[in-house]
DNA sequence: TTTATATATATGCAACTGATTATATAACGA
DNA sequence: TCGTTATATAATCAGTTGCATATATATAAA
């Protein structure tokens, strides 16, 4: 059945929560980066060449929202994408790269 | 061949701006709206019961990104969406609803 | 301990966002 | 033409965001 169109009851409040934090550059960056591999902080900052605190800040937000989560090992902090969601959603913002009208 | 993780080159700008576009609750709710039906704007800030203006102000956002388009039918505006790419990310979005960790 | 390295957090501030209110424009019918 | 309906735009303003800088914490090695 489909759900009727213009719902106002329905919030979207999560979902559009999950867009808002990926809707950022560096942000997306990390995670196109993270979703190919896990990585620690500074290998991150520096192949991105960003402040430290910049991305420390960046994974915060991330972790906050449930979307990565980190594993120390040692001094390192080793980051992965625990969402599915924001898995697909990169994948889905990617297959179709530029092929609609822009 | 697969892409390197944590490219500093590749900018990603525009893909955030799509997804920071859509990461707005009014604005997802008007898009899952727009793609199960094309749409006037009266119908859609009645349906939602939100002020006209700030719908036709999140309707500009969307248009200037290219997600959008209106065609006018006499007195009426009716848009719809057509960016390829924001109806997948929506998909996206609702296939997964809550199945991952939270 | 002390020192070094990795990461996190606090603070200040400029820039941006989003809602409200008011006003403008566009199309149409009387 | 004038009035009405539908939509768009402008102005204001509180709240938020993101970056830079500085500082704090955690782990391990010497």
């Amino acid at each position: 059945m489909k759900p009727v169109a213009f719902d106002k009851n329905k919030s979207y409040e999560r979902e559009a929560e999950i867009l808002k934090v990926l809707g950022h550059p560096i942000r997306l960056k990390i995670i196109a980066g993270l979703i190919s591999q896990a990585c620690n902080v500074k290998k991150i900052w520096e192949c991105l060449e960003l402040p430290q605190a910049t991305v420390s800040q960046h994974l915060a937000l991330l972790k906050n929202k449930g979307i990565i989560v980190g594993e120390r090992d040692g001094v390192e902090v080793y980051y992965h994408v625990v969402s599915d969601q924001a898995r697909h959603i990169v994948q889905a913002l990617f297959t179709l790269n530029g092929c609609s009208k822009e």
